[in-house]
DNA sequence: CAGACTCCCGGAAACGTTTACAGCTATCGG
DNA sequence: CCGATAGCTGTAAACGTTTCCGGGAGTCTG
């Protein structure tokens, strides 16, 4: 009896050596009755009963010990508030949960350090998978990504030869479809409202804009152009700033948290949308449609681009010997009331400062 | 040779005997140095090196399964989609990360079942912790909050003799703000749109309402009273169907994302904001910030609620025999252009519509 | 009625880590 | 020069689970 086992750890919670003692069982029979797996009708009844008693609820961590896997997947982002991740989220959750797994989500706050961090930690098989959608990259980080010890999906732009599952937009060619659209509705100061082009996206929309305006043979303007932040307060202050030194008699913004802070800087400075300015968002959130006209925005395809890392995920954690694959999702631009109704409208539109559909026009 | 352990798992990745093997020492040594306590600067030498060489990188799980912890929290909530979560979120983050954790959150997407699963799947010791913020609540639930295996914590109205870690507000007290205000404003047709009744919070703003309106002898309007859901859309539908009834001169939302919708519901229908109709807004979000008019709202206090819930939980963790607490945080009336400005104006204020200020009068 | 087959059970190994313990060597004080 | 002490080291146990394997009992078949 001396060098039996203790039952009873010193936490008190039951094990499954608990139920097996009270049963009267061995633990291997504990263990096939609590999954489920064979077992007399004798033998069910007995550590059935033990285990309510004694209020036995399993150790996830030491079966994902023994089984390899823990029936998790994270996401990791900069920035929950935005909108545009949440209904990435969505999409991911959906086929995740699909897969009988469950989704966590962690906002990193762009803290490059955290976000490595949380590579390491939570990838050091606390999840099964991962799904990362970085918007500075470094070199640690990229390591970091690349010899994961878990499958790691990104969203997003990423070195061109990365052996990295990744899903990707083209946002320079998002950027030039709001100034065509612009263009064609007749706008030539067309002004562009930027986050930091230290980011990968804010360097891709920069670059966008600038070839979207060439090609259409407007004099480049930087008087036109401004940067702040990927939020709603910068991008006030930004359109506050721009509005200062020029006339813009359209506004691009690089996301639609931007455009919300542009809207309310116009019409603030009593500026009527669109008559004065027309105003395009991008990522084309569900705040686009909230807002009062609602925006234009080009969709990034969001949703589908989580919908698409999710598979890539799953398909990986099933064959981790899969090559990298890269899928590319092209954007497109829903116009509605901020950059008024297209210039030959096809069918009959009301004023378009009444009840504007929610639906936008897909171009 | 025989029954020596496997070194190379068929999962090809190094463990610790793995590079013990390779450093030429005990795995007890190899350990000890890679977590920096003791060894001798040649022995530190192999093993750093043999580490390095197999690319070695830690099974989180097994460390867990020994010291009993993993360094991760989580928070569960309704919808990220909702900027009230968002701010929950952010507190808590800071009072977690100071603690050396990291959090991460679920969206249960009100799927009850999904709310207890995750709390069967995570708590069993995949997080040291968790904060709740059920906005329904079942028995089966309450059973599985109270004999959780790890510390939880509930933001939210609970059952008021659970002997669970409770943070709470009163947003009865809170609608009953928002209506003082706009009767002292001259309101007298003051309109109610309310979410789900059968959720805590939304049969608590409702009789809120209802026991504000009689304190003031206003006679209660069943046709000023319209229920949707805690969403954007739901709150524009609602108030659409409300307007097409009865004629507000005011109307008090159960949230920021209803008021959004019936903001934007008035000015479609022509109405002015806040002339023909003040908006007051719930949760005082960075939503209500967003629009034009800003809007005012009832704030709850949602960021000094996770603030708290987090300390409670930090607290609890470290010593879980503490005895269940319960905190409140009072609401509070943020006023903004939306529901014009206070009657008597202490300081000399612009005509509304111009440049409202980023901060609200809080009463 | 013997052999084959099925079903159930318990012992023990395994997942990958940390750590208590004991043994060893080298150093230091007297 | 000897005993105490400090610092390293390796063996082995532990965390709580699942699962392989061999043995025993019962049933079916020829």
């Amino acid at each position: 009896m001396g060098r039996k086992r203790l039952q009873e750890p010193a936490d008190g919670r039951p094990t499954v050596h608990t139920v097996a003692a009270r049963a009267g069982v061995s633990i291997a029979s504990a263990s096939r009755v609590l999954n489920g797996i064979g077992g007399s009708p004798e033998t069910i009844r007995k550590v059935r009963a033990a285990a309510a008693e004694v209020g036995y609820v399993p150790n996830a961590i030491a079966r994902s010990l023994q089984s390899q896997r823990t029936g998790l997947v994270a996401l990791a982002v900069e920035d929950i508030g935005n909108p545009v991740y949440v209904e990435m989220m969505r999409a991911i959750e959906a086929v995740v949960a699909s897969s009988g797994r469950q989704l966590l989500v962690h906002a990193t706050g762009g803290r490059i350090d955290n976000e490595t961090a949380l590579l390491r930690r939570l990838a050091n098989r606390y999840v099964d998978g991962m799904i990362v959608s970085p918007i500075r990259v470094t070199d640690d980080h990229l390591t970091a990504l690349v010899d994961s010890p878990v499958p790691v999906v990104v969203v997003g732009q990423l070195g061109a030869d990365a052996a990295v599952d990744n899903v990707r937009t083209d946002s320079r060619h998002g950027v030039a479809l709001a100034v065509d659209h612009l263009v064609a509705s007749g706008r030539r100061r067309i002004g562009f409202v930027n986050g930091p082009l230290d980011t990968v996206p804010g360097a891709a929309r920069d670059a966008g804009f600038r070839a979207a305006q060439a090609r259409h043979d407007i004099p480049l303007d930087e008087d036109l152009i401004e940067v702040g932040d990927f939020q709603y307060v910068a991008g006030r202050a930004a359109t506050e700033r721009l509005l200062a030194r020029a006339d813009p008699d359209a506004l691009v913004c690089a996301n639609d948290l931007i455009a919300v802070g542009a809207l309310h800087a116009l019409l603030a400075a009593g500026r009527q949308v669109p008559q004065d300015v027309a105003l395009v968002g991008m990522d084309d959130t569900e705040l686009a449609r909230m807002m009062f006209p609602q925006l234009s925005s080009v969709s990034l395809g969001s949703a589908e681009r989580g919908h698409r890392a999710a598979e890539l995920l799953l398909q990986r954690i099933a064959d981790p010997t899969l090559p990298p694959r890269r899928e590319q999702v092209p954007p497109s631009l829903a116009i509605r009331a901020s950059s008024g109704t297209p210039l030959p409208a096809p069918r009959p539109a009301g004023p378009p400062t009444t009840h504007p559909s929610s639906e936008g026009v897909t171009a």
